[in-house]
DNA sequence: TTGCTCCTCACGTCACGTGAGGTGGC
DNA sequence: TTGCTCCTCACGTCACGTGAGGTGGC
């Protein structure tokens, strides 16, 4: 059976198995004179064990290891999947604990910045202002009013010397 | 602060911090003379709230989009993680679920490998074996190499019952 | 000739990790 | 000079997906 066949029987996609072929984990047992994959009934049969240790979440590396390995190993790596997946699910526990932590206490995102410097520049680029624009606000801000403006840069969390720099470079003329 | 050390109070790689600077996720407010990185507390804050983000599943994309959205989108995205994450659990249940059932029925997993015991005898047959030579062969193999016996015959995929019901008839005078 | 299937590269993905080769400050 | 930290590429990872450019059989 060649492959594209075999990929539409069995529900997986081609790049699939030319992939596999790749890595060496399941080569066609023989090609067609016009360089065809031929998948033989044991190539297929194999492909049902990949995909059945597929679906437990092995790694392609432990499925290739497992069908060389003794039948023993089977139940072994069973085992030991067994033990990671109840790993992984543990770890998704946790984001889900800490997302429900968030969702019923926003304050824990909020005031680690409720607004600040990078936030503040998205909203104004994305109003159109460019540097021009930004400098010529800033100007007009300290020329009008420098208090609020050095009010409004602290509110920012701007650290104290970076304040310093934006508003001399507010009083430049360009 | 400088890279190292940044990554050093988050518990954190420095090739994290490369990696979203490269990105655009996080970049330095600042350069050193010598070209340096220098992260300004704004920038500390900023880490600490994709740190926590990044903690509850999300990509960086993810992160990236909700760092420059009005403060609104917080709670939507959470619940969107959320909803990604139990379905996360739900597909490892199904794992978990499969694995506990090929333990318990190590047959669906059988006679898929490429060698197994009827191939093996088939094989023997055509080359000329009867029920008398092939007795001999496994009395020898049993006689002078037990061990590699026992792990020829789980090599053919044979259960374990009759593993022991043939090695014991390797054993018999006849 | 047209459609369909097949072929072989090669590059992209995601979130980094790991060198390689070089510079700056004490 | 020695050590430490920093820099910028570039390539590797995992399990594929997606073209690009070309061939073979009806």
């Amino acid at each position: 059976v060649r492959i594209g066949a075999l990929a539409r029987r069995c529900g997986i996609s081609r790049s699939t198995l030319l992939y596999y072929d790749r890595i060496g984990l399941l080569r066609p047992s023989d090609r067609s004179e016009s360089n065809y994959r031929q998948y033989t009934d044991a190539d297929v049969a194999r492909l049902e064990q990949i995909r059945l240790y597929r679906q437990t979440g092995m790694t392609l590396g432990d499925i290739a290891r497992l069908l060389r390995a003794p039948r023993g190993e089977m139940a072994r790596s069973l085992h030991v999947q067994l033990g990671r997946v109840a790993e992984r699910i543990e770890s998704l526990r946790d984001q889900q604990r800490l997302i429900v932590r968030l969702l019923g206490k926003p304050r824990l995102l909020e005031d680690v910045s409720p607004m600040n410097r990078a936030r503040w520049t998205a909203l104004l680029r994305a109003a159109g202002f460019d540097d021009e624009a930004l400098h010529r606000w800033h100007r007009n801000f300290e020329r009008t009013a420098p208090r609020e403006h050095q009010q409004f840069l602290e509110f920012l969390s701007i650290p104290d010397r970076d304040i310093a720099r934006i508003r001399a470079w507010s009083r430049t003329g360009r």
